[in-house]
DNA sequence: TTGCTCCTCACGTCACGTGAGGTGGC
DNA sequence: TTGCTCCTCACGTCACGTGAGGTGGC
């Protein structure tokens, strides 16, 4: 019989380790004294406490490696657990690779710009929403900002006039697949509620679609509402940097409020989106 | 200004994360009301709430990123701080892989053997320690126990003699490189303190020697003494499953106690250490 | 008697999730 | 007035590490 601190140290466990296995009743003491309750092991408990050892190296959480200790576990039931494991274990390894891509290409960027860019890029989901909207092109850049508010302007016009309570924020989808600074396909949009958006009779030249749910890369702008473009370019830069492609047309969230009533277009808040192929 | 909920919403994380980044000073509201303690925040911090959640993915620990997010954070202690990740993010890459082997070779093992093997092999560091030994080349496999039992105790005779305090447990070391029933060089140990080595004035034939620190499989055997083959069979399997290779000659601890004491040949505790090349 | 080992609480770790119990604003 | 949102505690998570405070065995 061994005292705790001997079997301790045969095992390469600490003390405090034995004594929670002791009360998970994962190994229990081959003896314990009545009176002083210190624990005794014997030396043919040393294989359960390498099994268990051996199952923690696999990753398994003690309740677990408690569960596949139980006499009467079923192979195909250990095979289940095994084979969970080591779609977990993928799962890191994919998700640590990923992880250290962007380091790697933060660490890159931080070389080039000689510290922390400007804009932080982060995935998240969205959901589908119901929109309503109206599609222009826009012949060239300079034009952009007189077609956009007129879009939004009418497309409000619209909405009032069917008793459709135009949801928030309302945001703008570019169509074109590769930048470009003449012919923009520009669609002024805003969210409703999809029974709201089923109650417009005729809806033309209005297009009521969903908008799909995706993974998005996002990059939040504030500042002047021209500079967006920096926004955009960090967000389609990162998404080269770290292997992605786009998914669809990059959406332009206008967090600040209605485009038409804003006062300071050198004090915006947006959100670009750009869904990222999966 | 909005208020914890519709920036929880819009930044995609809890209110309970808010309030905790206020707490923990990473993101302090633009305003807190004096009376009602309510947090109200404005469209521009959601750039900070980004920057906060796109270095969490990265894996920065909230500590670090409160480090990271102080003004005055020099450009080469951010690159510092990254290239520590990225070492770290590799490691883990590599622990998982690794891990993932280990439970992919647990599951052939399970295909063949249908459960839970009857050894357990895990891997653990031993210490270098001075040992007093002889060593043996034993003709047959049928001489062995008498020749090792033969060698013991010889070597605590001479130890005796040169009042030197045996350590315990004593160990057996072999030496053949290959598997063979012919000829093995075995060499008796035992492990001693070594200012106690350091007295014996002549210590011929006695081997007087460090056993160095080693990185080793271990498996513990319990049972018949003549059925420890099969523990070490499975110390070889399990190196070979894992692409590991032997480092050195593998040693047989005699947990149990002396060989030539014991009164149970049928049930001894020992362990098999097969160092491993690293 | 003095170290050494053992015992049982109980707090700390990390980034929140999840109530409990109470209050403010429409 | 009724929901809804906000507030501040405070416990739980996981596998231990690390004291605190006290006792048993040589």
């Amino acid at each position: 019989m061994l005292k705790i601190g001997d079997f301790s140290q045969l095992g390469q466990v600490s003390v405090r380790t034995l004594r929670l296995y002791d009360e998970m009743g994962l190994l229990k003491p081959a003896h314990v004294d009545r009176f002083t309750d210190y624990r005794y092991y014997s030396l043919d408990q040393l294989p359960r406490l390498n099994r268990i050892l051996a199952l923690k190296d696999l990753g398994f959480s003690l309740e677990q490696i408690a569960r596949l200790l139980k006499e009467d576990v079923p192979p195909e039931r250990l095979r289940g657990m095994l084979t969970m494991r080591q779609a977990e274990l993928e799962q890191q390894v994919e998700d640590a690779q990923a992880r250290l891509a962007r380091v790697e290409a933060r660490l890159r960027q931080i070389e080039r710009e000689g510290g922390l860019p400007r804009y932080d890029v982060i995935v998240k989901e969205v959901e589908a929403q119901t929109v309503v909207s109206l599609r222009r092109i826009v012949p060239t850049m300079n034009e952009m900002v007189s077609i956009r508010c007129a879009a939004f302007a009418s497309l409000y016009r619209r909405l009032e006039q069917n008793r459709v309570e135009p949801g928030t924020p309302e945001l703008a989808i570019y169509h074109n697949a590769e930048y470009t600074e003449e012919n923009i396909d520009m669609e002024a949009a805003v969210v409703v509620e999809p029974d709201a958006a089923a109650s417009i009779a005729s809806p033309a030249p209005l297009i009521i679609r969903e908008l799909p749910a995706a993974s998005v890369a996002s990059v939040v702008h504030h500042g002047r509402f021209m500079d967006v473009c920096d926004a955009i370019v960090a967000a389609y830069a990162w998404m080269a940097a770290n292997g992605g492609s786009a998914g669809g047309p990059y959406r332009e969230i206008h967090l600040f409020g209605r485009e038409n009533d804003w006062h300071d277009m050198n004090a915006v808040t947006l959100e670009v989106q750009l869904p990222l192929a999966s």
